[in-house]
DNA sequence: CGTTGTTAGTTACAAAACCAACAGTTAACA
DNA sequence: TGTTAACTGTTGGTTTTGTAACTAACAACG
């Protein structure tokens, strides 16, 4: 029994998409893991910051779409390891501006030079035009709708 | 303080990856849970046995780079709902070789003509031979190594 | 004011994933 | 053969995530 299917497992987009994306986080993922025991929630709060300074829990989670529960987490993670401090906004106490400490900076920019290393590892396996096509088809299929 | 950086994160492949591939799983996923109240790793076992046939967890695994526990509770659960049948093999006791039901081979025909159309309508959204670039780079990225 | 609704962020509980140790079976080879 | 190693698949305990309810603060409008 069980006549076989010829559908095409390995080009079906969102499959595709799951695997070259778990691949590809491999080995960043053991740098941040092994360097600074964080989770993936803990080094994108840490760029978010890192990038943009200082900035709420809100403003994080509208820039990365993580839901605000993972960023309320990362943050509280991060906060007792030193990494980010919190401070309320006095005009509107429900706002809690995130920093990094000196120490979460220098974390940030070690995570930073390694992820630019392997970004360019990464991309070195097309041609230039390839890798910002690439790059574009993604942007547009992370963008959600249409 | 917290100097800001301009760390293009939005275009880091690893991230970039990772949102799309969410982005892109989530009407599916809908449909899988919504529909049949799968995990994504019981419809990915599903898609397996559907499209390949008759065939062990092992196997599976190697095809899928799925790890063993995750099969192991994907198949259980699929067992349960009669989705599938197991079978030992009574030359290798160790082996168990795992065949769709009627009833599986009808969800799995349902998902993967949901999947089907749903590649269609992702891949319309650029050229042919965009995706087609798309598709062969994603599959060397997914392959591993070099 | 005061009631009702909304927002930022946290917490509690359940679901799922991860990891390591396990049972049962087969292979290797002294 | 007998003992050890290797392999397939499962289970237990912990960690992480997801979902929903919650607190505290502000806003809107009578």
């Amino acid at each position: 029994m069980s006549i076989p299917d010829d559908f095409d497992l390995q080009n079906f987009l969102p499959y595709l998409l799951n695997q070259a994306a778990e691949e590809s986080s491999l080995s960043f993922q053991k740098v941040y893991k092994d360097r600074y025991g964080m989770l993936r929630t803990e080094w994108r709060v840490l760029f978010h910051l890192g990038i943009y300074g200082r900035m709420t829990a809100k403003q994080i989670g509208e820039r990365s779409k993580m839901h605000k529960t993972k960023i309320s987490r990362a943050v509280a993670k991060l906060a007792e390891r030193r990494f980010l401090t919190r401070q309320k906004d006095e005009a509107d106490r429900r706002l809690e501006y995130l920093e990094l400490t000196p120490a979460g900076l220098r974390a940030y920019r070690d995570l930073r030079d390694v992820a630019r290393a392997y970004d360019s590892q990464i991309a070195a396996r097309f041609s230039e035009d390839e890798v910002a096509l690439l790059r574009r088809m993604l942007r547009q299929l992370a963008g959600g709708a249409r």
